[in-house]
DNA sequence: CTATAATTGGAACGAACGTTCGATAAATCA
DNA sequence: TGATTTATCGAACGTTCGTTCCAATTATAG
């Protein structure tokens, strides 16, 4: 994890932090409780329409205690969104360790996406919503991080493909897919909704079928179902 | 039109305007100007994002002359996505006329929604984007064409689903492929990707097929998702 | 305990925000 | 032409923005 050495010190805070061998300290503590906050924060009233006053209300922290944790709002954006997609990076790869199978790898894909997405809804609104708010230097590794989780996905699918003798274009199945994914967002109500799990079977279920039935060749519009080859 | 009728003069503006039987006066063409150039503002930086002032200056207007044209920034917000809203509703009831066919009229329905949505890209991302900018009165007007819309998707799924003898979730595919169909406004590229026909196509052969395999009572792929957690 | 570092809050900074006002210029019509 | 509406402008209003400074408080170490 190492969180700590990620987070920029603010002056009054800038010395090195002798011997803390337990995993986190108070700032750490504190922060990531500022962070869930924050994003809740971010959430309902988007990145520029948040003012720190609002964060600073919704923390419990004075505005200066705000800036004593965090240098700036930008930074604050920028730590929710690495951490929730470094997540779900990690999450993704160990998931998909020792599975062979192309297809059941693609559904890991879509299960891991879903259920992180579902469980962190908001911090992932504010990643798919405000992913354009971060200036130069914040704005391209966060980008870095998502065309590495976009290049999996691009993998995933060619592996599939290959196997099954598939014709697509994969760009246009990757986005997609991750166009239902992420779309969720914007409808997905808990007490109404399947979970996680049933929802990535029935997407899979579309979007497998959808590219499976695209044999080499034409790809006709009339039900050929059958012809996978 | 009638296209004024709808805009709300401000005081000095405010009384009826006598006899203007031809299409356009000059404050309507003059405000539809400015409208073009605020979604691309709005475009660029985001509701809350843009201020008056750039608006201002992307429209060469002053800022004071902004107020003759609207009464308030989340006025200008309301009628960018109430044209653009209204409009793509509109064609798409004239496309559906006289087509029978349940896929072809799902097929039309994605071509209409992805060419209208590339030729004003700049205009539907801010109507996806900004949906929850809008305070109650104006919201609530915008929300009501946005059911319609979706109305008008499921039910044309639902016909489809009972030509065919299909069983899957109506709600679930809708959604699925409002995402593929929406989530292009963070990808397409005019340069490398293709045009709104072949995208529609493309779209239609993933989300049609995927569908189209869900016949009556089980819906397997062959292996069962790999355990939940 | 005292001394030192970590943490907090109050008050204020200049800048930018959305909006308003009153005066002026341009267009329209008698 | 003069009278009157339509359009545009610069300047300012009060508020809120992100951020900073500094004194006061609390935790930790010696």
């Amino acid at each position: 994890m190492c969180a700590a050495s990620n987070l920029a010190r603010p002056a009054l805070a800038s010395r090195l932090r002798p011997r803390k061998p337990v995993a986190e300290s108070r700032f750490d503590r504190r922060q990531a409780e500022i962070l869930k906050h924050a994003t809740e924060v971010f959430y309902e009233k988007g990145y520029e329409g948040a003012s720190m006053r609002d964060l600073s209300r919704a923390t419990d922290t004075s505005l200066a205690g705000l800036y004593y944790y965090f240098e700036s709002k930008e930074r604050l954006l920028y730590l929710i969104q690495k951490h929730t997609f470094t997540t779900i990076v990690e999450r993704l790869k160990e998931r998909l360790q020792g599975v062979p199978d192309p297809e059941q790898r693609i559904r890991i894909f879509i299960l891991n996406h879903l259920e992180y997405f579902l469980a962190n809804q908001k911090a992932m609104k504010v990643l798919s919503h405000e992913d354009d708010a971060l200036k130069n230097g914040f704005g391209q590794e966060i980008a870095g991080i998502k065309r590495e989780y976009y290049r999996i996905c691009v993998d995933l699918l060619e592996k599939f493909k290959e196997a099954k003798a598939l014709e697509f274009k994969s760009r246009i199945a990757v986005l997609s897919l991750f166009g239902m994914m992420n779309w969720i967002y914007t409808w997905h109500n808990p007490r109404v909704d399947a979970n996680a799990a049933e929802l990535a079977r029935q997407m899979g279920d579309i979007f497998l079928r959808g590219i499976l039935a695209a044999g080499p060749g034409k790809a006709a519009s009339k039900k050929k179902p059958g012809s996978a080859n």
